[in-house]
DNA sequence: TCAATAATAATAACGATTACTATTATAATC
DNA sequence: GATTATAATAGTAATCGTTATTATTATTGA
């Protein structure tokens, strides 16, 4: 089993987070897992969320979700994202000039606060066009 | 069928989202089930997750995700949510002065932008109190 | 009243995630 | 280097939130 905390060296931990880093589309484990597996073809899917899990734990990595989809991101510096409700494609907003949003807020209820996820919604310049090739259909 | 675009009265969307409007909880589906069929014993789970969603097409309601469970909320007032990582409540913080984010970040991307949420996460006042209690026990 | 069809209840199916278990790899001790 | 303890893994089964299906019911407009 594993619950975490103890951690010793992993190839297969190692190679998870490697490819995850190389990564700017945000992908789900399962994503993740087709990639890693051409590095070790002998992963498994159970081992990919058991490490993204840790990762996430040790704020290495961070997830986020719409409720349809968890994707991952290796990416620490300061970005919020936009996700296309279409086509589910999460894209990086790196321009943020000063805190995007005041961590203060958050102590008011009491909470300790450990991180924070800021995530618009939208139609994505791709869904966009297509939609606008439909309406012209009609 | 259902793809959320016509919509005639139903009983069942209006208990759905009186019952939630009445919530501060920000309940999964399954919750709001349970509370929806003290109301109408036989309503099934399927109706409350097709008006949820219906309802959050519509942008009368929002459902936030962590990954693990999606929850709803019908307080479209602005306010922000941090949500505790052991137990998985979710607070809401409404003392936002001005905008808590500046939604020109996103139109950077060429999305067209529909909504936002803003999420911390944390540890809720009662499961610092318990992880306390547990420290000293060591 | 009557047709058209959106919405529903009940149930089956799906799929992402988690749990389980025997085996393997790692790190510490001797 | 051999021994030991156990974290981590591969392979697989099980779980469970969500969707899909379908026959039936309710709503709307003519
Ligand atoms: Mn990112
Ligand atoms: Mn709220
Ligand atoms: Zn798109
Ligand atoms: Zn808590």
């Amino acid at each position: 089993m594993n619950t975490g905390v103890p951690q010793r060296k992993s190839t297969q931990r190692d190679v998870i987070y490697q490819e995850l880093m190389k990564m700017t589309s945000h992908p789900t484990a399962i994503e993740l897992y087709e990639v890693v597996r051409k590095v070790l073809p002998k992963v498994s899917l159970g081992t990919v969320y058991r490490n993204l899990d840790q990762l996430v734990s040790n704020g290495t990595i961070v997830k986020m979700s719409n409720g349809t989809s968890v994707r991952y991101d290796a990416d620490m510096s300061k970005h919020i994202h936009i996700r296309c409700i279409i086509c589910d494609t999460v894209a990086d907003v790196h321009e943020i000039s000063g805190d995007p949003i005041d961590t203060s807020y958050s102590e008011l209820s009491g909470f300790k606060v450990i991180s924070c996820n800021v995530e618009f919604f939208g139609i994505c310049p791709s869904c966009l066009a297509k939609s606008m090739d439909k309406d012209l259909s009609d």
